[in-house]
DNA sequence: CGTTAGCACTCTTGGCATGAGAGTGCCAAT
DNA sequence: ATTGGCACTCTCATGCCAAGAGTGCTAACG
C-alpha cells in the first residue's frame, strides 16, 4: 500500500504537527501552518481517505486527527526525512564523552544521560557483554574464620566478587594454593565448559565450593546485565503530556521501575548496525503496547557489545530519536574500538 | 507547653484519623468514630484551643482540622503510643532475610524493599561503611597492551575495580611484582596514610599510577556510598493522595531521582541507637520542607555502619514507621554481628 | 463554670445547563 | 478534482444551584 505523493505529504504534516503539539490536528490549522496550496475542504477529503486506510483516527466526531500506530509506522518507514545530528549537536555530545574518565562503565552511564536529556524520554543502555565470557583469573582473599572473598576477573575486563564460606577455616596460603590450582585448570574457559557435578574426576570439597560460586556468580551477572539495563530519564518522559496527571503515569513508572524491561525489549527486531523502531502494538503484549522503542546495538563485531535506545510514548520525535541513538551508538562503538586496539 | 490530658487525646485522635483518611477531620466525625464522652460542640472548643496553640489548622473556614508540623511533632514526642512489630510481622520480615543469600549487599537491598513495601513510602538505605577503611590487598591483572585491571580488597570485605593505563606495556610478572611490593608497603593502611605526592622517597612511575588510582578509587567509592543510598519504593509513595495528579509528584520524583538526598538527609539529628524523626519544616530548606524522615543507624559500634529509614509526606504513619525502621535496623545489625563474629 | 444545643454562616463539591470553539461530513457549484 | 458553504457534533470552560460538612458563637443548662 503506497500513498499518493500528496496524501503522503499530508500524513507527514499530521504526524509532525501532532508530535510537537500533542493535540489532534484539524484540517484548518494544517493549511495555516504549512503553506499547503489547498483548501481545508480538500485536506478533509484526503484525511477521510487516510482514515479509511487506517493511518489516522480521531478521538471523537468533532476532533482533529491523530496518527494511528500504523500511521506512525508508515511515517517512519516511508516519509520521515533522514536526519543526522548537526555538527553542533555532535560536538556537544563528543565533548561530554571527552570530559569523562576513560572507564567503560562511565561511558555507558553517560550515553544513557545524553539520550535521556536530548530526547526527553527514558534512555536504556545495557552493559556491554561478550557473547562468551572466559575466565581470566580468580583469586581468594582470607576474611574471618572460614570465610573468604572470591574475586573473578573475566576476559571482558570485568571483576566480580562474592564472599563464600568453606566447611573449614582456610588460611591465606591454602587459599592461594587453591586459587592457583583452579586457575591452571579452568583459566580461559567459558562458564559452559566448567565441570558439571557429575564429573569423572571429582573435585575436592573446597574446590567445589569455589567452582560452584564462580559459575553461579557469572551466570547471575550475565543475567543482571541483560535484565537490568541502565535506565535514565524516567521523569523526563513523565513530563510528556500523555502522562498528564493520570494513573498512567504511575503504571508506567511501575513498569519501568519493576525491571520488567527484559521481556519488553524487542531484541529480535534489531538488525546489525542499524536502528530499529518498534511502535505501539508492534510490541509484544504487555505494558508497552502504546509506547515506542528506538534501539540500536553498539560495540565491536565479535567483541563485547550491548544495546542502547529510547523508550517513550508513541508520539515521539522519531527523527531526532533515530539520529541521536545512531550517533551515540557510533561514538560508543568507536570508543570501545580504541580501547580494544590500544588507541 | 504541655496539653491537658483531654486536649492531648483529642489531638492524638485528629492525627490518627488524618493519617489514615487523608481528609481534614471535623468535630462531628471525631465524636462518632471514637467513643468520646463529649458532644461535638465541646470538641469544637477544644479544637479552637489547639488551633490557638498552633498544633492544628484548617485549610479553609468550613473544613475539618489537619495537624500542623508542630502538631505532628507534639504527637510523636508526647502522644504516640510506643509500638513494636507483632511477632507475626517480625516473622515475615525475618523470613525474607533468611531466604536471601548471605551476601551483605543483598541484605541491604532487601532492607530497602521491606521498608518500602511495609510503609508504602520511599525507603533509604546507605551501604555500610567503616569509619576508616584499610587496604587489605591489591592485585593487578594484565589486559591489553599497557592496560591493567586493578582490584582492591578492603577490610570491610569489599572489592573495588578499575582499569588503568601504564606509560609502558607491563606483563603479568611485572604487574605481580609491582602488586606485591605495594601490598608490602601499604597493606593495612587507611587512605589517609597513603603517601602524598611530595613524599621523601619518591615512588617509581608505575607505582605512582597504581597508588593514585587506589586512592582515587577508594575516595570515590566512599563518596558514592554516602551520596547515593539505595532508594526503593518511589512509586509506592507517589500513590499517596498528597501527590494525587499534581505537579508535586514530578517535583518530588525529581528531587529523589536527582540524588539530591545527600544534602537533605538530616544526619546530624541521629542519636546513637535510636530512631530519629524529622518533620516538615524541621528539615533544612529544600524540596523536603513538607515531607518527613524516620531514620536510624544500623551496624556495629566501631565497625561498619550505615543509615536506613523512610521518607514520606508529613502525613505518615509514624508509629508503624518507627517500629519497622527500628526492627529492620536491629535485624541488619544482628546479621552483621554474626557475619563479623563468625556465627 | 464547664458543657451543650441550636443556629447562622462559610466553603467545597457535584450536577447541570449553556455557549463558544474547533472540527467533521457532505453537497452543490466551479 | 477542488472548493465554499452549511448543518451537525463533541469538548471544554463557565456559571449557577443545592447539598453536605464544618465552624463559631450565643444562650441555656446542670
Amino acid at each position: 500500500m503506497a500513498l499518493s505523493e500528496r496524501r503522503g505529504r499530508i500524513l507527514a504534516f499530521i504526524v509532525d504537527d501532532f508530535i510537537d503539539s500533542a493535540t489532534p490536528v484539524g484540517s484548518q490549522s494544517l493549511v495555516e501552518r504549512h503553506a499547503l496550496g489547498l483548501s481545508s475542504a480538500t485536506v478533509r477529503n484526503e484525511m477521510a481517505a487516510l482514515e479509511d486506510e487506517g493511518l489516522i483516527t480521531h478521538p471523537h466526531t468533532s476532533a482533529g486527527r491523530i496518527p494511528s500506530h500504523r500511521g506512525y509506522r508508515y511515517y517512519v518507514s516511508s516519509l520521515m526525512p533522514e536526519r543526522n545530528l548537526s555538527s553542533q549537536e555532535q560536538f556537544t555530545i563528543l565533548h561530554q564523552f571527552h570530559q569523562a574518565s576513560g572507564q567503560l562503565e562511565e561511558w555507558v552511564q553517560l550515553a544513557a544521560s545524553v539520550l535521556a536529556n536530548n530526547l526527553h524520554n527514558v534512555a536504556l543502555v545495557t552493559q556491554p557483554r561478550l557473547l562468551e565470557v572466559r575466565l581470566k583469573h580468580l583469586q581468594l582473599v582470607e576474611l574471618l574464620d572460614n570465610r573468604a572473598l572470591l574475586v573473578v576477573v573475566t576476559t571482558d575486563s570485568g571483576a566480580h566478587q562474592r564472599t563464600l564460606e568453606f566447611p573449614v577455616t582456610m588460611h591465606q596460603e591454602a587459599l592461594s594454593r587453591l586459587a592457583n590450582r583452579l586457575n591452571a585448570e579452568f583459566g580461559h574457559k567459558t562458564v559452559a565448559e566448567f565441570p558439571s557435578r557429575e564429573r569423572s574426576v571429582p573435585l575436592g570439597e573446597a574446590e567445589l565450593v569455589v567452582v560452584t560460586a564462580v559459575t553461579d556468580l557469572l551466570l547471575r551477572e550475565e543475567q543482571a546485565a541483560v535484565e537490568a539495563p541502565i535506565v535514565e530519564g524516567v521523569r523526563e518522559m513523565l513530563r510528556q503530556p500523555e502522562f498528564g496527571h493520570s494513573d498512567r503515569m504511575l503504571d508506567t513508572l511501575e513498569a519501568v521501575d519493576e525491571r520488567r524491561l527484559r521481556d519488553a525489549i524487542p531484541s529480535g527486531a534489531m538488525g546489525e548496525g542499524d536502528v530499529a523502531i518498534v511502535i505501539g502494538d508492534e510490541n509484544r503484549p504487555g505494558p508497552y503496547q502504546d509506547m515506542s522503542f528506538v534501539l540500536a546495538r553498539y560495540g565491536l563485531p565479535g567483541g563485547a557489545s550491548g544495546m542502547l535506545g529510547v523508550l517513550g510514548p508513541t508520539r515521539m520525535a522519531y527523527g531526532d530519536a533515530v539520529a541521536n541513538v545512531r550517533y551515540v551508538s557510533d561514538v560508543l562503538t568507536e570508543l570501545m574500538r580504541r580501547l580494544h586496539e590500544g588507541e
